[in-house]
DNA sequence: GATGAATGAGGGTTCATTCAT
DNA sequence: TATGAATGAACCCTCATTCAT
C-alpha cells in the first residue's frame, strides 16, 4: 500500500536540501547523491519526483522565489501609501527569509547558470519583471513616468548589486545596511525631482 | 634549441579561450579539453604552462583584472580634477575592453566561484579594494569623508549591480545607459550633499 | 527493494580479479578498468565498493594474508606437538591456497608498493609480526629464547626468500622443494642446538 | 662543435639518477622528467642516450649488477681457500656499495617487474645464476655436489630473504645480522655434513 | 513509494615520446 | 649535443541516470 501524498513533502525535503547544498558547497558540488543524503532519501528519489537533476533545481529556484514573492505581497497588502508600497517591496526583498546566507548563496549559484539554461533564464526574466513591476507601479504614483522607470531600475539593480555582495562576502548579510543604501537612494531621487519641478 | 619564449603567448591563448569558453559554454562545460580545442592545441599543454584547471581559471581572472585596472589607470592619469577622476574609474569599468559581453559573462562565472574558490576570493577582494579605494579617494576631495565612504559603496555595489545584470540579459552590454545611471546617482548625492551644509 | 547483500559478493569479485590481474598483467597494467573488466563489471562499481584504486589493493593484500592466516591458525589447531606447530607454520605458508602462482605473483607486487604504501606497509607489518610470533612461540618450547628467536627469524627470512623466488620464476611454485630446504635448516639449527648442550 | 665524449658521463649520470628516485619515488612515480631533472638534464635526453624508459631501467639493472659483480670478483681473487670464497661471495652481496638503502630499494622495484619484463627477467637470470655457480663451485671443494648444491640454493635464497626484508624495513641495512644469519646457516649446514661422514 | 546497485560517458591529469630548433 | 614545447593515449575518478527489486 503506497503511502499517500508524499509528493509534496518530499519535494519540499528535497528543494531545501538543495538550497542547503548549494550554499554549502556551491553549484559545482552539489550533486544528486549529495542533495538526496541531506534529505535523507536515497539518490533514485529524486528522479522520482523530478525530472532529473536540471528539475530539480528549477523546482528550487521557482520555490525560493515563491517565498520571496509571497513575503512581498504580504507586506504590499499592509502598505497604505505609494511610499510605503515602495518601501513593502525593498523590505520583501530584504527580509531575512531570503535574504539570507544561504538564499543569497543559492541565487548567485542560479544568477550563474541563467545565461546557458533558458528554463532558469526564464525564471530569472519573470521576477525581474515582477520586481520592476511593483517599484514602477508605486513610483508611478509620486513621480512622473520617466523618473519611476529611472527610479525603479536604479532601486532594482542596486538590489542585484546588494545581493551579490552578500554572496560574495558569505555570512550573514547585513540588511540595515542594505535598506540604508536603497532608502538613501530614493530619497536622494525623489527630492532631486521635487526640486525640477 | 626548442622554440624559445612560446610561454607568454601560449598563456595568453589559453587565458583568451577560457575567456571565450566562459561566455560561450558557461562554467560548468568550460573544460580542459574545450579550452584547449579553442586555443587550438593539446589538452596536455594546459598542464605544461598551468599548474591545472584551477590555476588557468585563477590566471585569467587575473588577466581580466589587470586588463581593467591597466584601464583606469590610463584614465586616472588624464584626469585633472576629482570629479574627472570619479568619471575616470567608472569610464574604465564600463570601458568596451571589459564591459564586454564575453567579460560580463565570465566574470559572472567567477563571482559564482567566489564562494568556494579561496583563490579566486582574494582577488577578487583585491578588485573590490581597489574600486572602493579610487572612488574613495576622489570622492574625498568633493565631500567629506563620510559621505565619500557612502558614496563610494553605492556607486560601487551599483557597478556590481549593473555588470550582473548584462551579465544575464546576455548580448552585447549598454555601457552609455549604464553611465547615466550611475552619474544620475552620482550627481543626485553631490547636490544633496550641497544642499545639506 | 534494490537487489540486498551484494556488497560481501561484488567485493570478493573485485578482489579476485585483481589478484588475478597482478598475476597477469603486474602491478603496473593492473588498472581499474581492467580489473572491472576480468570481474565482469563496470569500471564504476569499484568506486562503488571501494574508496579507490588504493582501497581495493590495500583490501586484497588484507583479504589475502586473511586467507593465509585463516589456513596457519586451522594447522595450528591440529598440531600437538611444538615441532608440529613450526611445522604448521611452515605448511600453511606453503598450502597451495596461498602459495600459486597467483599468490606469490600478487605478493611480488605487494611487496614493491610497501616502501611507499604506508597503508600497505602497516598490513606487511602485521603479516611478519604475526609469522615470527607464530614460530618463536612455538620454538621456545624447543630451545632456548634467544635461540628460538635466532631460528624463528632465519625461517622467516627464508620463507620470503622462497615466495620471491617463486615469484621471480613463474608458473607453479614448488611447494615440496620449499619445504625441504625449511625443514633442513630447521632440523641442522635444532641439532646444533642439542650437541651444545 | 659537439661535445665528444659524453655519452659515457650522461648515461652514468641518468643511471645514478634512476637509482636514486628508485629509492625516494618508489617505482610508479620514477618517471622520465624526474629522473632527467634530478640527473640536471632535459627530458629529451634520455631518448638520446637510451632508447627509451625500458632501456634506461634496463640499462640501471645492468649497470648496479656489474656493480656488485665487480666486487664479488674482486673479493674473489683475494680468497685463499675455499671457505673464504663462499665467504667472499656473502661479502660481497652485503658490502656497502650495493647493500645499501638505495641498492635494496632499487632491486626490490626491478625484481617487481622481471615477472611482465623480458629483458629485466633476462639479466635477472644471469645474477642468480653467477651467484649460484659461485657458491656451488666453492662448495664443491668442501663437500660432495649434491649437498654444494642444496647449500648453495640455501644460501642464495636466503640472501634474496636479506636483500627484500632490507627493501621492506628501509632505513640503511644491517649487514652484519644478514652475514651472522648466512655464515650461521653454513656453518651448521657444514658441520652437519661433516657428522654423517 | 523507495531503494541502492549498476552503468558508462566524460571529467582533470600524468606521462613517455617526438621533434623543431 | 641538448632543449623543452607539444602531443595524445590512458589513467583514476565522479556523476546523473536507470532499473530490478
Amino acid at each position: 500500500m503506497p503511502k499517500l501524498g508524499m509528493e509534496p513533502i518530499r519535494r519540499r525535503q528535497l528543494i531545501d536540501a538543495t538550497l542547503a547544498s548549494l550554499h554549502e558547497n556551491g553549484f559545482a558540488d552539489t550533486t544528486v547523491s549529495r542533495i538526496s543524503a541531506r534529505a535523507g532519501v536515497s539518490t533514485g528519489i529524486v528522479h522520482h519526483y523530478f525530472q532529473g537533476k536540471g528539475d530539480l533545481l528549477e523546482a528550487t529556484m521557482r520555490a525560493f522565489s515563491s517565498d520571496l514573492r509571497q513575503d512581498v505581497v504580504r507586506r504590499l497588502k499592509r502598505a497604505r501609501t505609494p511610499r510605503e508600497r515602495v518601501e513593502a517591496v525593498l523590505a520583501g526583498n530584504l527580509a531575512p527569509m531570503s535574504f539570507s546566507a544561504v538564499g543569497v548563496a543559492a541565487w548567485l549559484a542560479f544568477w550563474a547558470q541563467v545565461p546557458k539554461a533558458v528554463r532558469l533564464a526564464r525564471v530569472q526574466n519573470i521576477i525581474i519583471g515582477r520586481l520592476h513591476g511593483n517599484l514602477r507601479h508605486a513610483l508611478r504614483q509620486m513621480v512622473p513616468l520617466a523618473d519611476a522607470e529611472r527610479i525603479a531600475t536604479g532601486l532594482a539593480i542596486m538590489l542585484d548589486g546588494i545581493w551579490l555582495r552578500a554572496a560574495l562576502r558569505g555570512g550573514k548579510p547585513d540588511a540595515a545596511a542594505a535598506r540604508q543604501l536603497l532608502i538613501d537612494y530614493l530619497d536622494c531621487q525623489l527630492a532631486a525631482q521635487q526640486q525640477r519641478c
